[in-house]
DNA sequence: CGGATTATTGACCAAACGGTCAGGATCAGG
DNA sequence: CCTGATCCTGACCGTTTGGTCAATAATCCG
């Protein structure tokens, strides 16, 4: 992804540039892409509008660079499942590996939940390129298991969305889910409770 | 919702006011609040900028009227599940028909989704108030359902996330879902059988 | 028909926004 | 300490956008 044949970057270069994505995480993660400004960007990196655009080429720049350099980490918890361990071990592994993620980076969820839901202008290439073969590896690990009686049959491609689209949730609709339970709730650790009697019960044998 | 001592709506009222909230619908649910612009809704609808704002005061005046108008019809899923009917049969029911408002208004879906992203904005009152409700009295009826035995015991509301989140997610990341599984799938009628299944196993005392 | 109400629009405005640029400050290396 | 490269900024520009308004057209109703 990094261009070899760039310069390495200054000590200054580092550091700027770091501090500007961060401050388009949060920018971008509360208001979306159009919904971002670059003076909300460089406030929040605590630099000046013409110095944010000195480090990036523009506001879409600064956006593909942050969703790139995000997606491996986003993504690192599923390339973690361990063809050789115990399958439902695994899975529920897993399971709240991306419940913590959702805890601990809410940010980064909302980002890809804004692009995804907007069509995903600026991924579409590796949803149906890089992404999909990180699942397709996944797939056949657990159509083996499934295959070998060591893991209950369920069709493994909505398995793996219903473990997206229940975790992210709670960082997602965050707003909701805390409106909803009312005060007084931990919905993270309610959620890894759920989800582990679920994922269990769904893939026993 | 609707002011009672407000005059009746013209036919001509009638007719423009529902043009614009059904070009404010495809506006909004595909670019967010800030994305979409009045000019953008003008044209879906047929009418030019100004004549738009004849008829609403703002743009948020329309995202708000929007949202309060379909937030009933969202809803009413799970206003139908029957306390005197069969448990299983009942939430089986609700998922399949929150799988088909996935399937059938997308739009609404996405448009709500943003609006929780974002932080809801136009809904908190909504979302600690009427939807707390409506969520209290079903988790009443799947309690006593589970203490009677007929349902497996599970944390009710976040029976009711899993729900949204599965449900939803076919709508909101539908290019995902379509990158991930290739060409030659239909993704509802997959997830169909797939929340079946796991709604049954996981469900059933 | 005729007058009053309602509907529609082109032209316009101010603010916000993405981005540029010339020039000055700072820093690294000799 | 000098010099060239890097870093930074105030002022500025063109465009987009939300919204206004005066004037015109269409409609309604007695």
């Amino acid at each position: 992804m990094t261009d070899p044949s760039a310069p390495p970057l200054t000590r200054i270069q580092q550091k700027n540039r770091d501090l500007i994505l961060q401050g388009a995480l949060d920018a971008f993660s509360a208001n979306g892409l159009r919904g971002a400004t670059i003076d909300q960007i460089a406030r929040a990196a605590g630099l000046s509008k013409p110095n944010v655009l000195y480090y990036f080429d523009s506001k879409d720049d600064i956006h593909k660079t942050l969703l790139t350099t995000l997606l491996d980490m986003w993504l690192a918890p599923m390339q973690r499942i361990n063809p050789q361990g115990d399958p439902l071990t695994e899975v529920l592994r897993y399971v709240q590996a991306k419940l913590r993620m959702s805890r601990d980076y809410p940010r980064e969820s909302r980002l890809f939940a804004y692009e995804i839901l907007q069509g995903a202008p600026h991924l579409t290439a590796i949803l149906g390129g890089g992404l999909r073969d990180i699942v397709d590896r996944t797939v056949e690990v657990l159509e083996r298991w499934m295959s070998e009686g060591r893991l209950a049959r369920v069709e493994p491609r909505h398995l793996i969305f219903s473990i997206w689209s229940m975790t992210q949730h709670y960082a997602d609709f965050e707003i909701q889910v805390r409106a909803v339970l009312g005060p007084g709730h931990d919905p993270f650790a309610e959620a890894g409770a759920f989800l582990e009697d679920l994922y269990r019960k769904l893939l026993t044998p």
